[in-house]
DNA sequence: CTGCCAGTTCAGGTGAACTTGAGGTCAAGC
DNA sequence: GCTTGACCTCAAGTTCACCTGAACTGGCAG
């Protein structure tokens, strides 16, 4: 496996230079050494490139998903969090899918104004009593 | 209909005055009067901050939902942006259901790296290649 | 040897959605 | 009448994930 400078793993992984220079900095990758002034990286940065973008599109911040690497750059996960991750995901889409239907009912309700609508009202309740608790951190009992 | 004051409706939305007051700055709400120098509010006002908190869960933005207002403070939504709205939720969900369904395997997987489980190496391509089209905003012929 | 150009550092900017802090004001209670 | 405390304004700060620009450096082509 050969090293690659900066540019080309720009290239192959489609991460930009600026974004592969600030995620050095911020510790989510190493560069294996200088060519000058020219950081080389090794091609195991792909996958660590690839686990950085699945962490973000399972909602990590990139604080959490540099927590998730050793030293040496492997991923040290653990499962606890996939799981809790995952759970958090599923709660995520029941919320979204609930909000997907409302909207596709209100974008089809002919009711003179969306206030009027029961569904699109029922939506309203839940949102901002979503937000309330979110607030205070606690959920109300049903 | 009583107005209220901005520490009341702060109490009964459970917005805090801070973020009332930015929100009438950006003109996502309206105060009615003033008290002294306190602002008063319609009771109205409820309805509005319930459709952004709506809105916002629906993930649209604060200016989007600045849009959806008609000078009046009645909401004018067009039904168009409602349904694709709602085809965008369907994406995201779909997306994170596979996202979840990965990180449960993986939570699961025995394999002595995460990079060595097949599923997982599945999820970090399908992550990076999202990444890589979402840069330069096409998709890639399937 | 010289000059080019793609890389480098470092400071500062962006935008979204708020929050915080300093200093000012006013209606109400004593 | 004076104090108090909640609200006011305006500026600035916060977090996240980057991006931008200016000034600089070094390997390599000619």
């Amino acid at each position: 496996m050969k090293a690659v400078d900066i540019a080309e793993l720009a290239k192959v992984s489609g991460v930009p230079a600026s974004t592969l220079r600030f995620y050095e900095e911020k510790g989510l990758i190493t560069s294996i050494g200088r060519r000058g002034l020219r950081r080389v990286f090794a091609p195991t940065v792909l996958d660590q490139l690839a686990l950085i973008a699945l962490g973000q599109t399972a909602g990590f911040s990139l604080t959490e998903i540099a927590a998730m690497f050793g030293a040496d750059g492997a991923p040290r996960i653990r499962r606890e969090l996939l799981a809790a991750k995952a759970d958090e995901l599923d709660r995520t889409i029941r919320r979204l899918s609930a909000m997907r239907d409302g909207l596709r009912h209100a974008a089809r309700c002919t009711a003179p104004s969306h206030l009027e609508c029961r569904t699109f009202r029922r939506l309203m309740r839940a949102a901002s009593a979503r937000r309330s608790w979110a607030r205070d951190g606690r959920k109300p009992a049903p």
